[in-house]
This record gives structure tokens, sequence and C-alpha cells, in this order.
DNA sequence: CGTTCAGTTGACTAAGGTCAATTCCCGTGG
DNA sequence: CCACGGGAATTGACCTTAGTCAACTGAACG
């Protein structure tokens, strides 16, 4: 196991909470390197999803499928983690697919892993509250957004955020699917703010 | 303190984890019945929140604010927690407003106190998780929602969900600003549905 | 009875969706 | 080095639907 991506993910750790080696080392032989080619899955809809990522390297998005049209609703890029998250926790098929933008580098463990952590540490558990925490603020930001604000407006706050690598990184048709509307909409929205 | 009320903190709780008696003592000095009037505010936008709530009687919704509009976006009713949870995590101004609809009787008790559990007892941290991990789910569902379906979908899928006491206890402008379009247009969409 | 406010309805506007044609960009192979 | 192919992005024409503004209705309450 490569100690660069070791480091890379006990630091993404460390942003929600301090862990000390002994709690580190109950997760270090969970992980499992992978290889996640351009355009394949990580999490597929209608399977259920047992693994958490953590995206070392490259770019991810995720999408719901319908009508047959993809609508992607995220994006992962190095130093997050991935996962059908409500697939795992609820052991239900997921509704969501995950697929590699990019070659993608991942650290991988299976959700399960994570669920004993939580049982046999309370600095684990105190992780995943933190995590859930966070995912909940960031999607709370999102809703809100989407319910007061126009498509314009959801385009220049984005473009405010501190979201950048998302501009500069990916196309133009799936950010538009990430602002609930289509490319076409978002390119006259683009031309309309150039004229101001 | 009365023991009915006591008896329902306790039943909502256990759906989430099952406490034992010591657990459960832990947080009973920290409690408080609050009478909250009809059109009074549990939570500002502008000022810190400092409490978290249990609604035992009544019906409560939160909203923000923006033009001198006001946007409702969620509701609360008996047997819910209530609270600016970002506001309280992140220390910072609350950005939306919590009102009382009804008269609602509640308990209430600091975040502070919540904080001194997840420290003291991991079984109180797994509570905050298991929490945390609800609203996450329950906030990616209703933001798909609004990404994927058409305003006339939105409402028919709120028809059609287990959220029934929205529908029958909530006037239907505020329905109109939780599902993201105006009163008018909630009011054109159900006479839509009417003749089909 | 008036007053008030929620909900409905009508006329009109604005903005995003749809469909199709065109341009742009980039990588590939001759 | 250039020609070609394919997907992304833009643009135009037209459609659909929600927003806006205002008038009206109806129920609740004093």
């Amino acid at each position: 196991m490569n100690d660069a991506s070791l480091l890379q993910l006990r630091n993404a750790i460390s942003r929600f909470i301090k862990i000390n080696d002994a709690d580190w080392e109950m997760l270090v032989p969970c992980l499992e390197e992978k290889h996640q080619p351009k355009q394949s899955l990580f999490a597929q809809e209608g399977k259920t999803a047992y693994d958490v990522g953590f995206v070392l390297q490259g770019t991810m998005r995720h999408y719901y499928t319908r009508d047959g049209e993809e609508k992607t609703t995220y994006f992962y890029f190095e130093g997050h983690f991935v996962s059908s998250y409500i697939s795992c926790i609820t052991h239900k098929p997921s509704e969501l697919s995950i697929e590699a933008m990019t070659d993608c580098d991942m650290l991988v463990f299976p959700y399960k892993a994570l669920v004993q952590l939580y049982e046999r540490s309370h600095t684990w558990e105190r992780f995943g509250r933190l995590m859930a925490e966070y995912l909940a603020i960031g999607l709370e930001e999102r809703m809100t957004g989407l319910l007061m604000l126009s498509p314009e407006e959801r385009y220049i706050q984005l473009l405010e955020s501190n979201k950048q690598k998302i501009i500069e990184r990916i196309p133009q048709h799936y950010i538009s699917s990430y602002l609930g509307i289509t490319p076409v909409s978002l390119s006259r929205i683009r031309n309309r703010l150039l004229k101001k």
C-alpha cells in the first residue's frame, strides 16, 4: 500500500476529527487500492452498494436515470469520500450510479468495516457523526438554492462559490444538470451574462 | 416535569437507538418545558441559535426570507426535533427563522448539553450520527425531487407520500413554497389534476 | 354585516424546454 | 500537415408553463 495514499486519506479524515495512531490502525487493514478506469462505474443503479471510496486522484460524478436521461447531481474530486451512501445505510438497491469521469485512483473499504469502527470506537463514531453533519449542511445549502434562486442566480452562485473545480474541470452539459436545467439553457444564461 | 411528555421524547429517541436508563438520565436534567405561542419564533434569522426543541404538540415551520418574501422550506409536527441545526453546529447566525404555526408545547434543551452528551457517551454520539444521517437522507430525497421532477410531479409525489400531515394541516400557500412554486401556480396545478 | 385573508381565476409576460441546424474543438488517421 | 469524424456548445424558431398583477369569491371572525 502506497504511503502517500494513506497519508492523503489520513489528512482528509483529520479535517473532521483528530485521530490517534491506534484509531488509524483500526482502519488501515480494511483499505484496498483500486484503479477505476474512465467511464467505469463505482456504484450502479439497482445494485446494493457495499463499499465506500476515497478519491486519491481523478474526477467522479453521481447521477440518477429517469426516462433514459441521466441527471448528474454531484461531483467528486481528489480528497473526497464517495459512496452510494443511502444504499449502504439502508441496504436497499442504489437509486444512483457513480461513474469515473477520468481514470481514478481510489482507496476503498467496505461500509461494514466502517460500521465496525463505529461500534468499537467512540472516536470513529464521532467521525461518522461529523461526516453526516457535513453532508447534511451541504445538502441543505444546495436545496435552499434550488428553492429560492433562479437558474441564472444558481449559476452565478456556483461561479462565485469555492467550487471552482466544478467550473474548471466539468463539461458544461453536466454542470447544467447539476443546476437543474438543460445544456441549452445554461448556454443561453452564459450568453446573457456575457452581455452584462 | 410532565411524565407523558418525557415518555413521548424517549419514544422518539428510541426510534433512532435503544438507550438505557443511565443514558436517559443524562439528558433529563437538561430538559425544560416550554410553551411556544402561535406565531412566536423559536429561532430567528440573524440570531445564533443555542437550543434544540422537541415538539410535543402543535405545528411549526421554518422559512428563509429573501427580498422581503418568506420561503417556507420545512414543517415540524409533534414528535419531531426542531432546531436551527446549522446555526447550532457552526455557531453562526441563523439564516432561517422557525415559527410556531399553532400554539405549541415543546421540550427544549441547549445544544451545548447535547454536545456534552456526545462527549460523555458513545451511545449519545451514535444517536447524533443516526440523527444526522436521517436528516441527510431526507434532504437528499428532497433535493433530487427538486432537480428531477416538475412542480406538478412534486405535488403528486407529496400527495402520495407518507407526509399526509402536510396536506391535511398546512395552508396551501405554505405548501406551494415548500414545493418551490407560487400559490397561484399550485392552485392551477390542483385545477389541472382535478380535470384528469 | 363589514373586514380580512386564503384561494381561485383571467390576461399577460418572461424564461426555460424542445427540436433542429450550425459551429467549434479536438483527437485520429491518412 | 491536413482532412475527417464525433461530441460539445451555441444559436434560432417555436412551445409550454410558471410568474406576475389584478380582480373576484368565499369562508372565518368579530
